[in-house]
DNA sequence: TACTTTGGTATACACTAGTATACTGATTAC
DNA sequence: GTAATCAGTATACTAGTGTATACCAAAGTA
């Protein structure tokens, strides 16, 4: 008898990846992700921490992942309506590949310059 | 005196998260680098890895990520002409952020399941 | 009164990521 | 002679990403 398939499964794992790729994937949501957990909370907060950011993208991207269950948008009805974003304990799956990817891209940078 | 600014940077670490977005970013390419880790070199090899991908995208990406000096392209001249593509150690860095995605993803898989 | 801030929406557009399909020339296989 | 495989390229197209600008109503500020 063959041996069984009980360790690694290279379509799964693609799957896997893709599926990940899928929800944060694009220019954005890592970013928005970051200054989320840097403690910014509302909408021009969050704008003004990601340089060039436009309303419609934030507010599309913020959307998104509402969705998918990674943020929760938090409303106020005081006087003047206060909105505030908040990442769910599920999102703080992503610290180590935001982590990640931080420290990867500070070494990119270096190599670059010296090269 | 104020505390000088030592500690973290925000505008720092969300340029470098931008960075690393922009070399690893869209559909493909950390598949790509997933597939040449699992042994594939050849360019059929690496598509036929890869469900969806057409030669038009894995050429295209194969390409930038050689500019990126994060695979290599290797030729060698025999009759058939024989190509394989390697990732460089440099590639490697990526592993933790790949294997996080992966990890993310079957997870993310089994919430929405339950949901 | 006029201006700014807040949390966005609406519209129009440009750009690029990605798809689909066909094709190349060389080699090997039937 | 025909078909298949290899490593791609070429062309045309669509869909989605992203930009730019203006606008909204309510509240606060000068």
């Amino acid at each position: 008898m063959a041996e069984t398939i009980t360790k690694r499964n290279p379509a799964e794992e693609i799957q896997a990846l893709q599926d990940t790729i899928y929800v944060i994937g694009g220019k954005w949501k890592l970013p928005i992700i970051n200054s989320l957990c840097n403690g910014n909370k509302r909408f021009r907060e969050i704008q003004r921490s990601i340089p060039q950011i436009t309303t419609r993208m934030l507010s599309k991207e913020l959307k998104e992942m509402e969705m998918n269950k990674i943020i929760v948008r938090k409303v106020y009805p005081d006087s003047p309506v206060l909105v505030e974003y908040e990442t769910t304990p599920y999102c703080k799956t992503f610290g180590t590949i935001i982590q990640a990817m931080i420290d990867w891209g500070k070494e990119h940078r270096k190599m670059i310059k010296e090269d």
